[in-house]
DNA sequence: TCCGATTTGTTCGTATGTATG
DNA sequence: GCATACATACGAACAAATCGG
């Protein structure tokens, strides 16, 4: 798809889909296009013709070309039954992305629906891509991850647009705030709260934080651990924060974490950790130097990922509910659809986001300095 | 309509619809039309073209515009032109699976399909569904993961149906037997050859073997664990051979260990197992028993997942190709579809199955006892 | 109601690229 | 390697419909 034409093509239904073109609206004139991409009546007629038969735009001889509008267009044209749900996630094979992919599945699989699945690597012009293709067919609901939430998404007018078309869509693990949708996720500032509260009320006061902060799962735990330290009075070094986002995340918060263990003035006994990945790279690092967990220092993690008692030291993790969000997140856009297809009056059903109240998993990654004062003194 | 494009247009719909020109046909060239009604060949490329887009033509470049077989069109772009592909596998969520999925994933949606998956479970009664389910849907091309692929299995038939419907598959990490499909998999009995050989090599003599026998992964790592017996010499206590199910893999295989670790004639020093999953659960018995790995007893695991690198043992382990696998399946797939679309004759140009050779990463959970010898001597 | 500017529709010519046999 | 056939792209001209003044 490098010619001409295709280009134009694309670059005119992209800006159907993104809403800068809604329907009925009266697109550029030939002779802007030409203008504006460069090249030839013809070739802009070509890319228009194409869409024209594909059904994004009609024209009209002495007025314009205008944006078709499809949402009509559909009920003509879809004889297909077929139940599709799409599931957008950032990485389909990390860590605990599997297990929420399966409980959807599981459960959409269970009603009849077909999943097909899209990631985007955290990236938001393969994001863009996938919503195109989303709003290029008929999906009966979507559920998303979102790319990079803690960042304004430069796609919001995609969601919009689903909006428009009225296709239901839930995100889940987080959400774009300026869209405020339906969501299923933890309550990742509790979490990041208890994370911190239960160092400190083991009789923690140098906690180390660290937070993975372009996605607000992150930003909000690391609130919660600000939070903690607040509401005991303990204050809070600003060099025991340390933030990373996905692309330094193999590297970053390592390196941090040893310039701390490394300085004179450590005096840390105990540690916040984004995620349980994250706790298994640190374990690795104090292996290493043989400092030992948790009788030297506490570690705390967030998942309660298979990572969590894969090692020597079980950890102690705020528990994700993982494919029981999954089964939610399903369930939640199966309602939807079904609320959708009976619209005609109950406006009692309704359906709600669910915030997920987090527990914790206490195993023997973290110690309690209380006890070992009394018995030292 | 008497515009000069319209009447050719009509003219060679005529023909089709007379019989002139039949379906598969090559129609005149352009130039031909063009001399034939007296008109340039942009007028003549405007009718073909709509005729193109309504179904009664296609045109091949190089070699000419031919009649569509409108019959069978139906079939072939009823509702969308989407390319599909589906994949089935036992588990979403487990282990190794995830990164299969994202290796095909990646590569499948570059090319512009979609991925729909679906899990069995690891049974054939789901399997069942799930291959009815695609049967009635027109996907492009499917890869699977056998579910129980050790024994036989019921739903042959579905396979058989869906060459005959010419809808290309592939199996990935094994195959029905029965079928001989395209399939990209592993040497697994090299690869259990070179797990116990490792261990031969070092020195070890009392070997135990652990292995999942409901797939053919499982039972071609026994069949290498015995080959290397047998190539080395080495007399094979059949008490030393662990074999479980999927169902079992929890409790059974740790039990039988523990039963032999507690036996009396106990002299193991080494330990094959069926994957990395197996082998953390095994070290967590032996910190109980505080035996210590390598000293006490080599261990050597297989798929050299993130499990081999996540413990304080790091793990020797057999390397599967995981996302690479995932790809190949992918480019496979596409290879297959796009053989079909163009079945003329080319014969020289065939797909074919990939079976990866084996290679080991050695770490530290394995132990030299040749040189212990000599330094103990 | 007509005019003129604008916009799409039809048609021609020409050139170069790429796949096929 | 070469001729053939389709693919892409540029330019130009005139026709037909629309719309505001």
């Amino acid at each position: 798809m490098e010619t001409k034409y295709s280009m134009v093509k694309s670059a005119l239904k992209s800006k159907i889909m993104d809403g800068t073109y809604t329907p009925y609206q009266k697109i550029s004139s030939e002779s802007e296009l030409m203008k504006e991409f460069g090249v030839s009546r013809h070739t802009v007629r070509l890319a228009i013709g194409d869409l024209v038969t594909t059904g994004w735009l009609y024209r009209e001889q002495g007025s314009g070309t205008f944006c078709a509008d499809r949402s009509k267009m559909n009920e003509n044209q879809r004889q297909n039954s077929q139940k599709n749900i799409a599931i957008i996630t950032t990485y389909i094979s990390d860590y605990i992305f599997p297990s929420i992919i399966r409980g959807a599945e599981s459960r959409l699989s269970q009603e009849g629906y077909q999943v097909s699945i899209f990631s985007t690597n955290n990236d938001h012009e393969k994001e863009r891509q996938i919503l195109e293709k989303i709003l290029t067919q008929q999906f009966d609901g979507i559920i998303i991850e979102p790319t990079k939430s803690a960042f304004s998404n430069p796609n919001i007018n995609y969601y919009l647009n689903l909006e428009r078309l009225s296709t239901p869509y839930i995100m889940i693990n987080a959400y774009y705030d300026e869209l405020e949708p339906l969501s299923i996720v933890m309550d990742d500032v509790k979490g990041g709260f208890m994370q911190t509260e239960h160092l400190i009320k083991l009789g923690h006061i140098d906690i180390v934080g660290c937070f993975k902060t372009d996605d607000t799962q992150g930003t909000k735990r690391m609130k919660g651990f600000l939070k903690a330290h607040r509401k005991h009075g303990i204050p809070l070094n600003p060099k025991n924060i340390i933030t990373y986002n996905t692309e330094e995340k193999s590297t970053k918060p390592i390196e941090e974490i040893e310039k701390i263990l490394d300085s004179k003035s450590n005096s840390i006994t105990g540690l916040v950790c984004y995620n349980d990945e994250l706790v298994i790279k640190v374990l690795d690092v104090l292996r290493r130097r043989t400092i030992r967990v948790p009788e030297d220092i506490s570690i705390i993690g967030y998942d309660d990922s298979v990572l969590a008692e894969v090692s020597e030291v079980k950890l102690t993790s705020i528990i994700h509910p993982k494919s029981e969000m999954g089964k939610a997140a399903a369930n939640t856009i199966i309602d939807l659809i079904k609320l959708k297809s009976v619209n005609k009056k109950n406006e009692q059903h309704q359906v709600d986001s669910v915030v997920y109240t987090p527990e914790m998993a206490i195993r023997n990654s973290t110690k309690d300095l209380n006890q070992q004062k009394i018995t030292t003194q």
